[in-house]
This record gives C-alpha cells, sequence and structure tokens, in this order.
DNA sequence: GCACACAGTGTTATCGTTATCACGAACAGC
DNA sequence: GCTGTTCGTGATAACGATAACACTGTGTGC
C-alpha cells in the first residue's frame, strides 16, 4: 500500500541507500542526484516509515507524558509546556492519561517501555509508584518526574514550592485575622500533600497558632475529594473559619459542598488553594490561590528530559523547584483584589 | 541495551517464534513450554518492541488526535474521551497540538503518516485543511473529523449541531427582551462559524428581526479574538444589547474587553456563547452556553475511527451530529438560573 | 500396520530503514 | 606514473519481531 523507499529508489534510478542519504540530509550527494531523488520523493508521496526507522536506529523519536488528569486544567497546561518543546526538538509526544490509577500507570510505562521511547515524563500517581520507576530505570529509558515526587526515587524533578507556598497561604489567611484553618483535600501517599501540610504547619507555628490535627482533613486530588472534605469539616464540634484546599479541583468541590448547605465563600468561610484554574480566573477574580506556573513544568521537565537523552544530563540528579505567585482573589474575603487582565496573552 | 525475543528465547531454551506465540497468547504452546518461557520473561524483564512489531505485522497500534488547542476545556474533553475508548481497544494515543497553524498542522499529518497511525483524528484548523485531508486520503489512513467540517472533504464527521444551538440561543435572547443582537467571534473559514452565523441568522429571522451585517464582527477562536471582536462592537454607533460569542474562550475575551471599559455582564450587555467552562461554570453559573457533550465528540469519534480501521465502516460517510443543552445562567441576565452540582461527577 | 490429522515447535523470509564497509573514479602530491 | 585521499554510490547485513511454511512426533481410524 504504502510508498517504500526501494519504489523511491527505483522511481530515481538509484539505490535505496542514496535515498536515504537524501531524506536524511546527508553531504555525500551530488546535486543532481538530490534532485532527481526529491523529485521522486514528491511523484510518489513517499513519507518514510518512521517505525523501520526507529527500529534500525534503535530510537523512535518520542517522548512519553504520563499525567493523572488531562483535564485537570493544571495538567494540561504542562501537557501543551511540554508538546511545545518536544516538538521543536522534533520527538513526538504519546499522551499517557492514568486517572491516578496505578495499575494504568503500569500498564502504560509496559506500553511505553515497549514502544522504545527515548524518555518519560511522569507525573506520578502517588509514591506506590515507585515500582513503575525502578522498571524504567531498570530499562535504562531517561525520565524526569513531574509536579510529584516519589519516597525512595532520586532523580530529575520539577515541582513547585508547596512547602513555601503553603505557609504563605497560611500567612496571608492569620493577615486576615484567621487563626482558625483547616487544611482541605490530598492523599498523605503524595508528596505535594506532604509537603503542603508541612508548610500549612509551619505557617501555623510561625504565627504562634496551636496545631489542630482534627482539621487537616484527607481526600482525593478530585472534585468529589474536596466535596467529601468539606462535609467532614462540617461535622467539626468547632469549624474553622478559613480553608486552605490542597488543589484547584478540590477548592471547587469544598465551593460546592458548602454551596449545597446554604454557605457561602467568602461569606461563610475563606477560601485559599494551590493552582489556577486558567479561564474561571479570567472571567471572575474569586479563588484566591497560590498559581504555580504549569507550562514551565512542562517546558522545563521536557528540556532536562532532553538533556538527558542527549548525554548531556549531568550524573547527580537536578532537582528544579519553581515558586509559585500568590494571587489574592475574592475567596479569601480580602478587599484588595486584583482584577484579572489579558495581560497574559 | 534492552532485552531482545532472541535473549528470551535462548535463555527458555527455545526459539524466538515459540516466545512469540507466548506473548501473543497463541493457542499453539504445551503448558509447560508456555510456563518456562513466561518466567524467562519475567526473569529478564523482557518488553517487546513494539517498533519491530509494528513493523513485521504492518500496524503499529497507534492513532493521532489532532487538535488546534489542548488547553482549551472544550478539546480538553474531547482528548480524554478519545485517550479512553482508544486505550480499551489498544490503541495508543499521540497527541498533537497545532495552535491552529496550518504549517504545523501539514507537519504533524507529515510525521503521523511517517508514523504509520492506523487512523486519525482531526479537528481542522479551518477549510484550508483540505490540503492536508486529501494527503491521508491519498495515503489510505482511516481519518475522522472532530467539531469541524472541512468544505470539499465528504468524510466521517462528529459534530454540534451549532446552526441549531445558535439559534436557540438567538431564540433565548430574544426572550429575554433583545433584538439588538451581535454575534462576536469566529473566522468563516471554519465551518462551526459558519454554522453559526446560519443559525443566528435564522434566529433573527424566526423571531422577526432585522440583519445588520455590522453586528456580525469575526475574530480569531481565542481569548484575544473576543477582547478585539468586541473592542470593534463597542466602536458601533447603535450598540447592540445582547452579544452570542462564538465560544467560551471568545466570551471570556468579551467579558475582559467590556470591563476594561467599565462595562458588566449582565448589566450593560447580556452575553451567551458556545461550550462550558467545566471548572468555571461549577464555581460560578456565570455563562450561559449551549454546552456540546465534548467528550462524546471524542469517544464517537474514537468509535467510528476504531470501526473504519477494522473495516467495519460502511462504504458511505458518516455523520454524526450531536445535540447541545442550553444552560441558562447569570450572563444572559435571565433570573431563573440553575446552581451547579455535583451531579454530573 | 498404514495413512492421516494435528499438536507443538522450528526455519526461513520479510517488514522498511540505516550502518558499515566496499568500490570505482577523479584528482592531488611527489 | 604511483600512492593516497576524497567523492559519490552501492551491496550487505543488521534492527526485532512475525507470517508462512516445514518438520517432527503422537494418536486415531480402519
Amino acid at each position: 500500500m504504502a510508498v517504500t523507499i526501494n519504489e523511491v529508489a527505483e522511481h530515481a534510478g538509484v539505490s535505496p541507500m542514496t535515498v536515504s542519504r537524501v531524506i536524511n540530509g546527508s553531504q555525500r550527494v551530488r546535486a543532481e542526484t538530490r534532485t532527481r531523488v526529491e523529485q521522486a520523493i514528491a511523484e510518489l508521496g513517499y513519507v518514510p516509515n518512521s517505525l523501520a526507522r526507529g527500529l534500525s536506529r534503535q530510537k523512535a523519536g518520542t517522548l512519553a507524558l504520563i499525567v493523572p488528569d488531562v483535564a485537570n486544567p493544571f495538567f494540561t497546561l504542562i501537557v501543551r509546556g511540554a508538546e511545545n518543546v518536544a516538538r521543536r526538538a522534533g520527538y513526538r509526544v504519546i499522551l499517557c492519561n492514568t486517572e491516578s490509577d496505578l495499575e494504568r500507570e503500569h500498564e502504560y510505562v509496559q506500553e511505553m517501555l515497549a514502544h522504545r521511547v527515548e524518555g518519560i515524563l511522569i507525573a506520578p500517581a502517588n509514591d506506590r509508584s515507585l515500582r513503575h520507576m525502578r522498571i524504567i530505570q531498570r530499562h535504562g529509558v531517561p525520565f524526569v518526574l513531574l509536579d510529584r515526587a516519589v519516597a525512595g526515587m532520586e532523580c530529575d524533578l520539577v515541582q513547585g514550592d508547596s512547602v513555601g507556598s503553603a505557609r504563605q497561604l497560611v500567612e496571608h489567611l492569620v493577615r486576615l485575622g484567621h487563626s482558625r484553618i483547616a487544611l482541605l483535600g490530598g492523599e498523605p501517599e503524595i508528596s505535594t500533600t506532604r509537603d503542603r501540610v508541612q508548610g500549612y504547619r509551619q505557617g501555623l507555628q510561625g504565627a504562634g497558632l496551636a496545631w489542630d490535627p482534627a482539621l487537616e482533613i484527607h481526600s482525593r486530588y478530585e472534585i468529589t475529594g474536596g466535596y467529601q472534605a468539606a462535609q467532614r469539616m462540617l461535622e467539626l464540634p468547632t469549624l474553622p473559619t478559613a480553608l486552605l484546599a490542597v488543589n484547584n479541583v478540590v477548592a471547587v468541590g469544598v465551593v460546592l459542598a458548602l454551596r449545597e448547605r446554604g454557605l457561602e465563600v467568602p461569606r461563610d468561610f475563606a477560601l485559599a488553594c494551590f493552582d489556577d484554574i486558567e479561564y474561571a480566573s479570567l472571567l471572575f477574580p474569586f479563588l484566591t490561590a497560590m498559581v504555580q506556573p504549569a507550562e514551565s513544568f512542562g517546558t522545563l521537565a521536557t528540556q532536562l528530559l532532553l538533556d538527558r537523552i542527549d548525554g548531556r544530563g549531568s550524573e547527580q540528579r537536578r532537582h528544579v523547584v519553581l515558586a509559585s505567585e500568590l494571587i489574592v482573589r475574592a475567596s479569601c474575603g480580602s478587599n484588595r483584589v486584583a482584577m484579572p487582565s489579558l495581560a497574559q496573552y
């Protein structure tokens, strides 16, 4: 069906090897011959088979990008950033959406290894992803962790400053007069949760506030997780006055749960969270958040990965920590709210 | 570096062919032999090379998904749906983000053909994508158009009912008392724009309203496009009272442009648009929209594509048109606004 | 006891490309 | 004029898997 290099060769009256030289831009081809071959390629509509090429060259020119949820705006931006850098470097990206399911993650890792991808970018489901990292390591495929560290795995990593950011959020809420602040959402098996918990506690301590374990309510990094965490929070004997959601979608779930009980943010609770919801924030300056430079997570991690692939990576692991920006909006009850603008576009 | 089928064969004391039979689940293998091979596979950590397999079998087990912008919530959902169905059918998905750039789209098409993907899902940049469709056709690779038709191309297509939806939106605005309604955003080279323009005009006509070409202001399907369209709208001698944005991100741009001039929605203008902004809508029932079942676009299109790949597709083209749902929220100024709930999760 | 089916396994060729080496022609240096 | 280099090209053998066929045994029917 498809045109092969041999047909092109025949058509141009040369050997396949010469055609190969032409399509790979080798210098060792006479100008006239090159023209003839290029013409044959155009006439036949030849497109080189990259499977065969990959097999022969022992590399496929593809990277894998494994994330827990493409539809989460945070990861979506990571995807866009990674895809962009990869494309410019001549790589294709295979997207893998694990839905935070370890089983799926495992399958994907196997598949990507089978596909002989040259590198893997992965935002792991949780610490138990360690097993998958080890598999990748055993196969000698370069990889970079995104957003989340994995306990027991020393490797290249691009993440946000969760500890500092959580602390800043607490400090902000304290500044607004809150002294009873709850932390909602997040599973302890995920590094960002632990970091945010740590920053949260630091923030409380720094402000001289007591730490109440009942105010740390864990749940999944999902809307429903936020919803459930808020419900459990509402059953506490003494309610907090401020809520710290462990990420953007959890915050949405929290708002929904509160609203169901007739409670409103910021009227009844101050709310702050991690990660922006891009379009939502433009429409309404609602969620006060530590906004992480998600797209940079993607571009930088891809850069690190490409370095490794090209053998330019240093011996030791590289650990990139990106700062977040506190954006004060309505949900925390502050009256100094910045209006969104188009500046970023 | 990587373990091959031959090493496994040697390790198990059989021929490579027998190993191949085992990994492909052929029946013709003695139970004892199978066990021995499986053990060898496990011991060596063998993962079959899918490039070689793809070359040999003449199919790679991958689909291409080409979209204008992954970060647009509408396309993000399409991606999620497509990826899901593809995975279940045993296919990998290569994600291609064209940023509505024809040149990039062309490169991606070439690359995907080179990669011998078994099928292509594509939300084309615009009508000039026709050239790329023809290239795909010439190579005999099945493909399905997503969301947008391409003038001059008869092929499988999954899209929303843009005409009817636009009409409904106009009718809704008319019901709320508006008679001067502008259509903002969208390039005429994109089929959805034309369809929405048509529905818009039908809506006006049905309501017995005059059609004023000055009220149709085209621009790109982007935030900046909406922003610019709104600016031009504001220069009109007689302003409209209601605005129909051609999609979600255009609506965001419109809101920003208005806000810059101290104008607010719905106080100064009623606003309605196409496509939801998932998380934003949950937080705030703000944008009145015809919500398209984006994820179904992805799943259905993938289904159609798989049918074609398996030769189950009918001779003639299949054209799926999915209905949208009018969700009335605040931006149109209606006072009957539905509160978002978690029901959908 | 012989033809025959069939289970289980191996052999060989092939998929489309590239790495490597080889070859002849042209040309330089001495 | 001989050796040696460089240029342009081709021949051959991989890369790692599978398809198609070939080959052993073993059992079955008569």
